[in-house]
DNA sequence: ACCTCAAATCTATAAACTTCGATATGACTT
DNA sequence: AAGTCATATCGAAGTTTATAGATTTGAGGT
């Protein structure tokens, strides 16, 4: 359950548009706060919130350098959740749905 | 931005862990919803709002027969998922990123 | 026709999220 | 050390989401 959890909060990050944006913005390199914020209609603490988000789940890296800020996607966040997301949708040998009907009677494997 | 907005709506779904081990359980093949719910702590009434939500974004198909439904995953938004989420992590030529500056001065490409 | 069962919808509530203005922090400038 | 600039944090308002109980719908069975 753990990992659900984990990346269900990188998804849950990339669930904002505006986060997907910015995911796509920093595709291509690291880029500043300001840099970022002024292709957007949204206020500071807005992007400081989001930028926040991003960062927590891992997606993305911050970086200060004087009074900047500077963002990057975390490369291995990207590839790790790339492969997730192929495994919860491709079928394979130990898929939960295996499981199903022994577990969860009195078992907390995936809770 | 429409796409943004599209694909958002498919990562947001993916964002709760239970939607998430949901997907992964439809990724062997289709489920009764009956079967779904027997593997979850959670009432009928929530489970079906959490497969509203994955037939909404297009993630999930549902298919009635009798009184059941049944679920499988929607292989072609999977598929699409998955090449957006490369799309937005790698640097490409006419990245968003790209038209940085130039955009977003009274226009509204992005939003 | 009546009953039963699976699933969807309605209603309500508590928790979480988005957004912004105001304020705080911390670094460079003069 | 005072001022400015880039960000982060705080606090509040409005919106959305997760959840469950109650009710409704629709298909089968008796």
């Amino acid at each position: 359950m753990e990992w659900y959890q984990a990346y269900a909060a990188v998804f849950k990050a990339l669930g904002d548009p505006k986060r997907a944006m910015i995911v796509d913005m920093l595709s291509c390199g690291e880029l500043c706060a300001c840099k970022i914020l002024e292709s957007f209609h949204m206020s500071q603490s807005t992007l400081s919130h989001h930028m926040k988000i991003l960062c927590e789940c891992g997606l993305v890296n911050a970086r200060n350098e004087g009074k900047w800020t500077y963002y990057s996607l975390n490369e291995e966040t990207v590839n790790k959740l790339k492969q997730f997301l192929c495994t919860i949708t491709s079928d394979k040998e130990n898929c939960i749905c295996k499981t199903l009907g022994n577990c969860c009677e009195g078992c907390d494997d995936h809770e």
